[in-house]
DNA sequence: TTGAAAGCGCTACCAG
DNA sequence: CTGGTAGCGCTTTCAA
């Protein structure tokens, strides 16, 4: 390992030197400045991140804490938050947390202990001691808090807007289906959708489910269809949920839309690739996770700034799987 | 903070002492172990990893390098690869290199600036001196190498099964979809498709592709009809594209797997929900992720020891894109 | 404009 | 069995 000593012994200046030229501060003459960048350069130097760390009592590492990127609208969130983190010289250490309280505990030490800098996380437990005590720039993501920035769509609209595009387009009898009731952002879309009907003029049933797990989306399906046959409109709790009913109805003869409509919640990529395409309801993933690092960022930069928080706007996604227009 | 100098100080010990607690090496007394315990416990002290990192000259990280956790396959391989990697108390750094040599580059003098103590990849890039001046124990994952320890599922072999498969079920004019040409894994399976096709008695053909994007995905299933109307059997590049080719199909009103048989590769989560469900062959990528981590740390700690690589085995998951029997 | 040296929190060696 | 201390690679005073 060539360290800076090294690079100072090469290229004759002490190592106070070289420390400045590398964080182009203090004054260097532009002779020793020119001296120490081709040491560097012939030496292939890069300077020890951990020993930086340990001064200064901070990383470039953010921590980012996630349910699980094995579900599809992860990836993407993180992919934003780590895309926008590296155009800042940032680096993330990724945790899942399987929405277990241990684990988000043992990554949120495992984060301080490397110091990072900051965290972004997706959790439903900000109001623990963990995060309490927590002495760092903090931005909440795909969650919401009132004591902590956050990024995060509007739930409750995009129930809304789900519930609404239905009955819109003239489902008599729709079947909400409810997403696991400790995370957060799915209790706010459901509350939306009956908000919306329970307003209207149309019968609506709810079916409880208490995972997004790929392996029981299709059991949820076949389980919906076995107790409300008649339904003729579903609001799925995500994609993942959705794309297995659409399998499940057409395994059963179902016209979609004609006879039937279903309208998802994400919009994850694989959304448009299902047959007929899921209608949606889009939550701007990748563009979520971006905002969420650019404001930890922020925070990182000016960390007594009063928080902010970000809501984004859901979209409704018109694909297949509901009809074009209002008809009965 | 807390440091290990309060610690002792509140234990009334010195720091060497509590060092030698922490690690459980060297004698300490009974009698003293305890203050240190309860000191620690009253203190809620946990030791800086950079400290100890900067020291050791090694973390507890590792660095995972993939090419986009936002294809369905990769996250599998993190997950396998965290899990593990937790259970021996590592933790990743991960990073997406898009197949960008600079990206991957970049990476990987994050980690050895960070004093990763062993790194994962997924590169085609092995040969480079990036990593041929890497003084780290690496081990090379989806990806193969004759250099380095790798964990790979049998890409020939997959290609072969999925060839022989289209063909023992009747297939005769299959068109076999060609993934990017600068990732390896895809040209293997390309490879072991090819080599069956060519000495069986049916007709063939091949559409190159570019990428596994999912934006694309529908481009290309389009683009195959186009070129291959009258195809009965289609070995596509991975699963995102079978399923996009599903979609297509059915558009157009084909009947599947009467009239078109589609395979895929990979079963990622969601194939099993596509309708008709993909018949398609597996990679087991979870577990290849968890043996890549175990490799890994067995090679942290022996380092020396002679280089194994796992291969893993391809399985044919049989759903319903392909015909229950041989029947032409 | 430069260098010497202290110190970030921890581990490991050496004395006692 | 325990404590003192050097040193991991770096940054940042402070003096020169």
């Amino acid at each position: 390992m060539v360290t800076i000593k090294d690079v100072a012994k090469h290229a004759r200046v002490s190592v106070a030197t070289v420390s400045r030229v590398l964080n182009n501060n203090g004054y260097v003459g532009a002779e020793t400045r020119k001296k120490v960048m081709t040491a560097i350069e012939e030496l292939n130097y890069s300077p020890n991140e951990v020993a930086r760390s340990l001064y200064k009592r901070g990383s470039r590492l953010i921590g980012l804490l996630l349910p699980d990127i094995t579900n599809p609208f992860f990836p993407q969130l993180a992919r934003g938050v780590e895309d926008e983190a590296g155009r800042h010289g940032f680096r993330v250490l990724l945790g899942n947390s399987d929405e277990d309280i241990e684990k988000e505990m043992d990554y949120i030490q495992t984060f301080v202990q490397n110091n990072v800098v900051g965290m972004i996380t997706a959790t439903n437990h900000v109001d623990y001691d963990m995060y309490q005590s927590l002495d760092l720039p903090l931005v909440l993501l795909d969650r919401t808090s009132s004591s902590y920035p956050a990024v995060y769509a509007d739930g409750r609209e995009g129930g809304r807007l789900a519930a609404e595009t239905l009955i819109k387009k003239g489902a008599q009898r729709v079947t909400l289906v409810k997403g696991p009731a400790h995370v957060k952002p799915a209790v706010d879309r459901y509350r939306g959708a009956v908000e919306v009907l329970g307003e209207a003029d149309v019968d609506f049933s709810v079916m409880s489910t208490t995972s997004y797990a790929f392996e029981e989306a299709l059991n949820w399906a076949e389980e919906l269809f076995k107790k409300f046959p008649e339904t003729d409109g579903i609001i799925a709790s995500n994609d993942i949920v959705g794309i297995a009913i659409i399998h499940e109805a057409l395994k059963r003869g179902k016209n979609i839309p004609e006879e039937l409509q279903i309208i998802g919640y994400d919009d994850i990529p694989q959304s448009r690739l299902s047959y007929p395409p899921l209608t949606t309801i889009r939550q701007p993933a990748y563009e979520m996770g971006r905002r969420a690092a650019e404001l930890l960022i922020q925070r990182i930069g000016q960390p007594q700034q009063e928080h902010r928080s970000i809501q984004m706007p859901v979209e409704l996604i018109e694909r297949h799987t509901t009809r074009k227009d209002d008809q009965e």
